[in-house]
DNA sequence: AATGCGTGGGT
DNA sequence: TACCCAAGCAT
């Protein structure tokens, strides 16, 4: 490490100590809970993350439980948090880790990263928070604080970007205080370094910082030119029989995915088509809810349309009993549900 | 290499 | 309001 690197850590590392944040509810635990804490933190903010996490570790207190569970209550417990893949690929990787790893965590980076959900950064994080080995991370707040202090050009997209982020990651990482290094970029990133406004007069890099040197942090990072967020519709069919309700297992990928939902069709006609196939029975919808209920997403925009339809009594074939099933109502909290879809079904309570 | 993948909070 | 984007990864 070169004097610059040095003087940078050091710098970093008495501004942690003083401070930085050392009361998280993962910092100095084990393996496991860093893991799923680094995997709930994916492009999620902490105060969201930690009464999942609490929840979760409830639940699911070690790897074993995690990985003797099913898929459908990991995602029960995911539900709302979003990004569901990171639910699905974190129970495979608990079942890849108790049947190929005698129960216990890799240790080794390349071991680590190959596991589902686990990328460079995560390995990073597990390895240098659990572990105490020298290995570099590069979330959000990491990205902001190097982009700004040593002017890094273009968005994180980009992938000239995204290796000069890293080149600068493992260049300023110290060999001894690697996790309260990585701690500590994090802390600066969203308690000094932040998106609008930056603390900067606060901020242990001042001396070095690029951008605050000419005066141009509300120019880094980058940003990416964004294009015009796409409009996509459904119609949500809920069929109801007493307190029954029918749901739908969405496909194990895609959006959504794993998760229960409301069967969809594209538009109105296609209604009875869908009921002759799925349930062998045709009863139209009295009307469309008329207000649709529109969700965003952060890559496009869903209007969802309801169509509410009682039937006197429970169709006797599913054709599909693996994807569909009645629900009682007083069951649905059982099931992982997207958000909209909960508070559709919330309403129904009322 | 660029895009798909959720949700909620901040501005 | 509309837009940004957050403890990224998989493809």
């Amino acid at each position: 490490m070169d004097a610059d690197a040095a003087s940078f850590a050091n710098a970093v590392l008495t501004w942690q100590r003083r401070y930085g944040r050392h009361d998280l509810p993962w910092q100095q635990q084990d393996a496991y809970r860093v893991w799923l804490s680094e995997v709930m933190l994916q492009q999620t903010q902490v105060n969201t993350v930690i009464p999942y996490y609490q929840n979760f570790l409830t639940r699911f207190p070690d790897l074993k439980e995690l990985a003797d569970a099913s898929i459908d209550e990991v995602l029960q417990h995911w539900q709302g948090l979003g990004y569901y893949a990171r639910a699905r690929n974190l129970h495979k990787a608990a079942i890849i880790i108790r049947d190929q790893h005698q129960g216990c965590f890799p240790r080794d980076f390349a071991e680590l990263e190959v596991l589902p959900g686990i990328g460079r950064s995560t390995a990073g994080a597990i390895l240098s928070f659990a572990f105490g080995q020298r290995w570099p991370i590069l979330d959000g707040n990491v990205k902001r604080v190097l982009a700004r202090c040593f002017r890094v050009p273009g968005w994180y997209g980009q992938s000239a970007t995204m290796k000069q982020l890293w080149y600068l990651a493992e260049a300023v990482t110290p060999g001894e205080y690697t996790a309260e290094f990585n701690q500590a970029m994090m802390d600066i990133g969203s308690m000094i370094c932040v998106k609008s406004k930056p603390k900067c007069e606060a901020c242990p890099l001042k001396d070095m910082c690029a951008s605050y040197r000419h005066h141009s942090q509300a120019e880094y990072p980058q940003k990416k030119p964004q294009r015009v967020k796409p409009h996509k519709r459904t119609l949500m069919l809920l069929h109801r029989c007493d307190e029954q309700i029918l749901l739908w297992r969405r496909p194990p990928s895609g959006i959504w995915g794993g998760l229960w939902s409301l069967p969809e069709v594209d538009e109105a006609s296609a209604v009875e088509l869908w009921q002759q196939s799925f349930l062998s029975i045709v009863q139209s919808p009295r009307a469309l809810q008329q207000d649709v209920i529109r969700h965003q997403f952060s890559h496009y925009s869903l209007d969802i349309s309801l169509a509410i339809i009682e039937l006197e009594a429970l169709p006797d074939g599913i054709s599909d009993t693996e994807n569909y099933a009645w629900v009682d109502t007083k069951d649905i909290g059982k099931h992982g549900l997207p958000t909209p879809v909960r508070k559709i079904l919330s309403l129904l309570q009322e």
